[in-house]
DNA sequence: CTATCATGTCGATGATTCTTGAAGCATCGT
DNA sequence: ACGATGCTTCAAGAATCATCGACATGATAG
């Protein structure tokens, strides 16, 4: 159940939990006060409650130091979401290939365009 | 209301929709009915609905032919979605948002255009 | 025209999620 | 030790969502 691609995407359904990594990505690393000061109609245990959805997403790291704690943008995020992404690009390319051959080739342009893609 | 980074996000967030995305990946356009046969564990008129979301989020396209309704990935897929991403990971998604970019100009007579850019 | 086929839409329902105040846990300063 | 600070977790109500069956629509075949 706890699928890393499923987890990441529901983390990101949110609009709030974007903000925050739109937050994240402007300023760096943000302790939890400032982020709760910059997000806007929300409270602040809300946020805390995103803070640990993104973590456990491994979309956010964490680091203590003393009542602090230190949120930034994973070092190495989501590789399971992007490997989606990229898998539908590349598997239709295949199909795309395959409509290719049975069907009428297409002008010079596109011919050269998806060749060098890969 | 809803702007479509936000209904591309929400989209994504549902396994079920991820798994319809894969299969059109996979196979390339495919009619509802194929779709309906190949998702297990949900029943027709769930999968109908799923599709409606990812028209709306501008994640597939519909043609009509017929009774038949045909499905595939969208010719210029949520590129809200991909820009937020890259605003986050430039790296990782670097070469995602380059095809991205280099999505051709006008000339979509073509029904397999799309996918240079997906 | 009628029956059938391919799909979409509507309403209900059960499940999930967002949000928040109150309470809990550490930590720091004195 | 005591109180204050930074932040999280808990419980619960409200809002949203996924799923399904029944019905509607629209095209094709006979």
């Amino acid at each position: 159940m706890a699928d890393p691609e499923d987890l990441a995407f529901e983390a990101l359904a949110d609009g709030t939990r974007r903000r925050i990594l739109r937050l994240l990505a402007e300023r760096g690393e943000c302790a939890a006060s400032e982020i709760s000061e910059a997000i806007t109609n929300v409270g602040r245990t809300t946020v805390s409650s995103h803070l640990r959805v993104l973590r456990v997403a491994n979309l956010v790291d964490e680091r203590r130091d003393g009542r602090f704690r230190y949120y930034s943008l994973a070092r190495k995020p989501a590789e399971d979401m992007v490997e989606f992404l990229r898998g539908l690009y590349q598997g239709s390319l295949a199909a795309l290939r395959d409509r290719m051959e049975h069907e009428a080739p297409p002008d010079q342009s596109e011919a050269t365009k998806w060749a060098e893609s890969s």
